[in-house]
DNA sequence: TAAAAACTTAACTTTAGGTTAACCTTGCGT
DNA sequence: ACGCAAGGTTAACCTAAAGTTAAGTTTTTA
C-alpha cells in the first residue's frame, strides 16, 4: 500500500468516536478525531485527512456547517465528506447534500456498513481524484507535486504563498476579497494583520511577474493573465 | 467586507428588539428595527436591508403578510428573510415557505444559534448572488470578477461606482431616490454631501455612455437600456 | 541545537479614488 | 421672463487602503 488513507471522525460524543477509531484503524487506516466542529477544523488544516466523518449533531458549530467551511479551505477542497445521522432525518440529507456532503452513515452504526462504505468511497475519490493543474499567461501550478513553472522555470514557493496562488488560481479574474483570503487560508478565527496579504501578495508578484496579480482597491485581488 | 450587511427586524416587542439589535450589532452588523408589518415595510423600502427578521405573531399586519408584501417590491425581491416564531409551532412553517421565507428562528432565541444562522444566510445569499451577470444593452456587469464591459471592451470602475452600477442595475428601469442609494451603498449612519452621488453618477455616464443613466428631477436616478 | 527559511509585524511611504466646495446649467412655476 | 431649486461639472484636497522594507518571531531542517 502506498500511505495508510487518513481518516478524521468529528463527533462530541467520546463514545462514538472510539467506536469509529477502534472499527477503522483495524482495517489500518490512520484515524484522528475532534470532539467539536471548530477542533474539527483546525485538525483538518493541519492533518489534511482524505476523508471526514462529520456526526451532524453537535452543539455550537454543528456538522452543516463544519462540512461548509471545510468545503471553502482549498487544500481541502477535495476531501471526501460523509455525514453520521440519526436514520429517519431525511430531510437533513438534502441540506447535507447542498452543504457539499459526499454520503451518510447512520446511526446505529453497523460495523461491517461503515468500513465496506468508507472503502468505496476512498475507493472513488483515488480514482477520481486528479488535480487538475493549472496553467495560465506561462505560470503552471502543479498542486499535486507542490511545484510552480514560469516559463519553463521551475520555482519553489513556500507553503503559505503557495496557498494564496492557489486560492486565486482556483479562479482566474474572480475577485478575492481579504476576508475571503483571510478565511480560506488562515481559518476564521486566526488573525493576522492586514499587511501579513500585502507582503505575500509581493513576494508572488516579484516571483511570477506584477501583472498578473491586480489589487482592486476596496475589494481584494485577483489573478489574471 | 466591502459594507456592513444591513439587518431589519420587525417584532411589536421591544424588548426582543433590543435582544435582537444587541445580538447583531455586537457581530458588525448594521442593524433597524419597526415594531409593526407597516413600519417594518417602509423602513425596509427606505433602507433596502440585506435581510429581515418578521416576527410572525404581530398586532395588525402579521409576519406572513407582511413577508408577502415584501416579496412584490421590487427592490426587495432578493431579500433574505427569516421568521421569528415560537417552538413547536410546525404548522406555521409551511405557510411561511409558502409566503417567501428563507429560514426560521424559534423562540427563545438562542444568541448563539441566531448569530450563526445570520452568518450562514447571508453568506448563502451572497454566494449566489454572485452566480448572476446582468447584461443590458451592450453593458456587462460580472460581480465575481469586479468587471464590467461596454461593448466588448473591458472596464475597471471603482468600488463605489461599481457598488452604484450593481444597485441601479439590480433593477433596471426602476427610479432609485438619493436616500435609497445613500441607504445601501454608504450605509446609515455616514454622511456624504448630495453632489458626491451626482460626482459618480457623472463618472458613469463618462465611461459607460450618458443615455443610460436617467434622472428624474426631484425624485432619483434609474438606469436603462 | 544552530542555522536557515518562512511567516508576521510594525513603521513608514505612496497612491487611488472618494469627497467636497465653488461655480455652472437647466428646467420649472409664477 | 425671471428666479430658484435641483442637478451637473470641475478640480483640488484628503484619507483609507495598499505597497514597501526591514526587523522581529516562529518553524523547519540539517
Amino acid at each position: 500500500m502506498a500511505k495508510k488513507p487518513k481518516i478524521l471522525c468529528v463527533d462530541d460524543e467520546q463514545d462514538i468516536l472510539d467506536l469509529l477509531t477502534f472499527n477503522l484503524e483495524k482495517e489500518g487506516y490512520d484515524v484522528c478525531t475532534a470532539l467539536n466542529g471548530r477542533k474539527g477544523l483546525e485538525v483538518a488544516k493541519r492533518e489534511l485527512p482524505d476523508l471526514i466523518i462529520l456526526d451532524v449533531m453537535m452543539p455550537e458549530m454543528d456538522g452543516m456547517e463544519t462540512c461548509r467551511e471545510i468545503r471553502e479551505i482549498p487544500t481541502l477542497q477535495n476531501v471526501v465528506i460523509t455525514f453520521l445521522t440519526a436514520r429517519n432525518e431525511d430531510y437533513s440529507q438534502i441540506a447535507g447534500f447542498e452543504a457539499g456532503a459526499d454520503d451518510f452513515i447512520t446511526k446505529p452504526i453497523r460495523q461491517r456498513l461503515l468500513v465496506s462504505k468508507i472503502k468505496a468511497l476512498l475507493r472513488r475519490s483515488n480514482s477520481s481524484d486528479v488535480k487538475k493543474d493549472v496553467s495560465i499567461g506561462g505560470i503552471e501550478i502543479d498542486r499535486e507535486k507542490y511545484l510552480v513553472t514560469k516559463d519553463g522555470v521551475q520555482i519553489q514557493l513556500p507553503k503559505k504563498e503557495f496557498e494564496l496562488l492557489v486560492l486565486l488560481s482556483s479562479a482566474p479574474g474572480r475577485v478575492f476579497t481579504r476576508e475571503n483570503i483571510l478565511n480560506s487560508i488562515w481559518g476564521n478565527d486566526v488573525i493576522v494583520g492586514d499587511r501579513t496579504i500585502d507582503v505575500h501578495i509581493r513576494k508572488l508578484r516579484e516571483k511570477l511577474g506584477d501583472e498578473n496579480f491586480k489589487t482592486i482597491k476596496g475589494v481584494g485581488y485577483k489573478f489574471e493573465a
